[in-house]
DNA sequence: AAAAAAG
C-alpha cells in the first residue's frame, strides 16, 4: 500500500526530470516530479545495495595462505601446510599473488564516492584541538595509543585506502582503538559515531586478515566460511558499513560481503559464493543464512557488534545470543571481539561482558571543552499542537536559508503509521519530504535516504530506524517531534547532527508524556553547557528522585564508564589520554569539532 | 507500548 506522498506521484510522467531545485517554491502536485526521480537513469536496480559488485572469480572459501605472500601463485585451497614461510621478510610491499587477477577487476569504491571522502582539502585541520579529547581505558595492560597512521603498520594497501580517503590523521578513537585490537585484545569501546569508528575496527580486521594465515577446512557444500562478522541492528547501518570496509580493504585482496533482509537473498547468495572474509550482517538475514547453512561461523576470527547496546537489549539480544553462542562461532578468547556504541547503560555492560574476555574498556569524549556542536532546545508543544509548531519552524528555516543550499532537516518520530501521516501533511503544506520506517519496503527505505541525503527532499521523517550510526552530512536540524522514552536514544538522534565539523541544532517538542524523560534530558542538557528551560527543571524535580533506568551513573562526560570499576569490582585500571579530572561536562555523541570544510577519518 | 530484525 502506497502510503508515502513521494510514492503517491512516483508514476507521473518524467520529462519533467528537470524540474528546479527542490528549494524553490513547492510544487504543485499535477506537473510535479518527485525529486528522487529526476534525472534517473531508466532501469536502475535498486534493490541491489550499493557497492556489491564483486567480481574475483573461482574464490570460494577462506584461503590456504597468507595475503602477505609474494608468491606468484595463487594459494591452494585445502593445503594446510601452506605458506611456512609466507610471513617472511615480514613486509607488506609485494603481495602481487594470486589475487591479481580479480583485483584489475574489483571496482574502485573511490570512483563515485560522495563528498564525504572526496570533494574536501585536507588543509587547516585543527589537530591541536584532538589533544584536549577526553580519552578514558581501563583493563589489564593497555597499549599505548598512536599519534599518526604512519606508527601503525597497517600495510601498503591499507595506507593507501587511507590516503585516497584523505584520512591524515587517526581520529582519537582510532589512535586508541587501533592498536588495542592488534594487540589482539578484545575491546567494549563508547565514542560517538561519525568519529571514525567504522575504521577503528575495519583497519585491524583488514589487517589481521591479510597477516594470518587461514587454512581452508574441507567442508562440504556451498557454506561459506567468512573470518570476521559485523553485525548491526538495521539494513542501511549494515549497508553503511559495507561501503566503508569496501573502501578500507581496496585491492587487499579481503572480500566484504553484506547480507540484510529486505532484499533478494538470491542476490546475495550469489556473493558469498564468489567467497567472503568479512561479512557484514543484520541478525535476522544471518541466522536465515546459518540455518540454511550457506554460512558457517566456523572460522570467524573477529566479531564486531556496532551499536552494541541496542544490539544487546531486549528486542535483539535473543537473536545475538543465538549468532554468538549457539551457532558454530568460536568461543570468546578463541576469537577477537570488538563492541562499539556512542552509549552504553551498565546493565548492558554486565551483559555484553558475556561475550569479551580479558576486554579493555575504552571511552573517548569529544573535541574541543567549550564549543557546543549541537544545540539543544527544549520547546513545551501539547500534541495538538505539535503540527502546526513544526511548521512554524520549517517557515523560520527557510527564511534564513535562502542561500544555503544544502540543508537537511531530520523529524523523529514515534509511530511509523504517525511518520507516514506527518509526511503527507508536510507536503500538503508544501515542504517535500519524505519518510523512512520499518513498514516500507527496502527499496522505498533506501530511496527516501538517498533522496534526503542528496537534498531532494530536505526533509526526513523517520523513526527510530534511523537514529543509530547512520552518517548523514549536511544535517542542520534534528526535530524530536516526539521525544524518545530512552535518554540513550535521544543521545543517538541528536548524533545525527553537528556531524562533520558543522554546527547542529535540536528542537524536542516536550509535554506530559515525557515525563519520565525530564529528569535525565535536563541532567543531559546540563552536562553539556545547554539552556535548561526553568520549566523543565521543575518538572525534572517533580518526578522521583530515584536512580531509575533512565539514570546516567558515573557522569556523563563520555557516555559511558567502564562498570567494573563500578563498587567492589575493580580489576585495575590505567589512564591514558590526558584524563586530567573531570570538567568536560558533555557525553560522547555530540559531533566532533574539527573546522568545516575539512575531511578527515572523522568523515567516515 | 513502539521500533527493529526473516518471510
Amino acid at each position: 500500500m502506497r502510503t508515502s506522498w513521494s510514492d503517491s506521484v512516483a508514476n507521473s510522467a518524467s520529462e519533467n526530470a528537470a524540474a528546479s531545485g527542490s528549494f524553490g517554491p513547492p510544487p504543485t502536485r499535477a506537473t510535479y516530479i518527485p525529486p528522487h526521480l529526476r534525472n534517473q537513469p531508466p532501469c536502475s536496480d535498486s534493490l541491489a545495495p550499493p557497492s556489491l559488485g564483486n567480481d574475483r572469480v573461482g574464490y570460494s572459501g577462506p584461503v590456504g595462505g597468507s595475503r602477505w605472500d609474494g608468491g606468484g601463485s595463487r594459494p591452494d585451497h585445502g593445503r594446510s601446510g601452506h605458506g611456512s614461510g609466507g610471513r617472511g621478510g615480514g613486509g607488506w610491499n609485494n603481495r602481487s599473488g594470486g589475487w591479481d587477477r580479480g583485483r584489475e577487476r574489483e571496482v574502485n569504491p573511490f570512483g563515485d564516492v560522495e563528498p564525504a571522502c572526496g570533494e574536501q582539502e585536507n588543509t587547516g585541520i585543527n589537530f591541536d584541538a584532538y589533544e584536549d579529547i577526553p580519552v578514558e581505558t581501563s583493563g589489564h595492560n593497555v597499549p599505548l595509543p598512536v599519534n599518526t597512521f604512519a606508527e601503525i603498520d597497517l600495510g601498503e594497501a591499507v595506507n593507501q585506502n587511507i590516503q585516497r580517503c584523505k584520512y591524515v590523521k587517526p581520529t582519537p578513537v582510532q589512535r586508541n582503538a587501533i592498536p588495542i585490537l592488534l594487540a589482539g585484545r578484545d575491546l567494549m569501546a563508547c565514542a560517538q559515531t561519525g568519529s571514525g569508528k567504522t575504521a577503528a575496527f575495519c583497519f585491524p580486521i583488514i589487517a589481521g586478515i591479510m597477516r594470518e594465515q587461514y587454512v581452508q577446512r574441507s567442508h562440504g557444500g556451498r557454506t561459506v566460511y567468512p573470518l570476521a562478522l559485523i553485525l548491526s541492528p538495521t539494513r542501511e547501518l549494515s549497508s553503511q558499513i559495507h561501503d566503508e570496509a569496501k573502501k578500507f580493504s581496496y585491492q587487499t585482496g579481503v572480500k566484504v560481503v553484506v547480507v540484510y533482509g529486505g532484499a533478494p537473498i538470491n542476490q546475495q547468495l550469489r556473493e558469498l559464493e564468489r567467497g567472503v572474509d568479512i561479512l557484514v550482517a543484520t541478525p535476522g538475514r544471518l541466522v536465515d543464512l546459518l540455518e540454511r547453512a550457506r554460512v558457517s561461523l566456523q572460522m570467524i576470527r573477529y566479531l564486531a557488534l556496532d551499536e552494541a547496546d541496542r544490539m544487546l537489549d531486549m528486542g535483539f539480544e535473543p537473536q545475538i545470543r543465538k549468532i554468538v553462542e549457539q551457532m558454530d562461532m568460536p568461543p570468546c578468547g578463541m576469537r577477537q571481539t570488538m563492541l562499539f556504541s556512542a552509549t552504553f547503560p551498565k546493565e548492558i555492560q554486565r551483559l555484553a561482558s558475556d561475550f569479551l574476555s580479558n576486554y579493555i574498556f575504552l571511552a573517548v569524549g569529544r573535541v574541543g571543552s567549550s564549543t557546543d556542536l549541537i544545540v539543544q532546545r527544549v520547546e513545551h508543544v501539547q500534541e495538538i499542537d505539535k503540527r502546526s509548531h513544526l511548521l512554524d519552524l520549517l517557515h523560520a528555516q527557510r527564511e534564513t536559508e535562502v542561500n544555503s543550499k544544502h540543508s537537511l532537516t531530520l523529524v523523529f518520530v514515534e509511530t511509523k503509521k504517525g511518520a507516514d501521516s506527518l509526511e503527507h501533511w508536510l507536503y500538503i503544506k508544501g515542504f517535500p519530504s519524505t519518510t523512512i520506517h520499518g513498514d516500507r519496503t527496502q527499496q522505498e527505505r533506501e530511496m527516501a535516504l538517498r533522496s534526503f541525503k542528496s537534498g531532494k527532499t530536505p526533509i526526513l521523517v523517520a523513526t527510530d530506524v534511523a537514529a543509530r550510526g547512520l552518517d548523514i552530512p549536511h544535517v542542520a536540524h534534528v526535530v524530536n517531534f516526539d521525544l524518545p522514552n530512552d535518554i540513550d536514544d535521544y543521545v543517538h538522534r541528536i548524533g545525527r547532527t553537528g556531524r562533520a565539523g558543522k554546527t547542529g541544532l535540536a528542537t524536542a517538542f516536550f509535554n506530559e508524556n515525557n515525563m519520565s524523560l525530564a529528569r535525565p534530558l535536563a541532567d543531559l542538557m546540563q552536562e553539556s553547557n545547554q539552556v535548561v528551560p526553568a520549566w523543565l527543571t521543575r518538572c525534572a524535580s517533580r518526578v522521583s528522585h530515584g536512580g531509575g533506568k533512565n539514570r546516567r551513573t558515573g557522569g556523563a562526560r563520555f557516555g559511558g564508564r567502564d562498570f567494573r570499576r563500578e563498587g567492589s569490582f575493580n580489576k585495575g585500571t590505567e589512564y591514558y589520554g590526558g584524563n586530567s579530572g573531570g570538567g568536560y561536562g558533555l557525553p560522547a555523541g555530540f559531533g566532533g569539532g574539527y573546522n568545516p570544510a575539512v575531511a578527515s577519518a572523522w568523515d567516515q
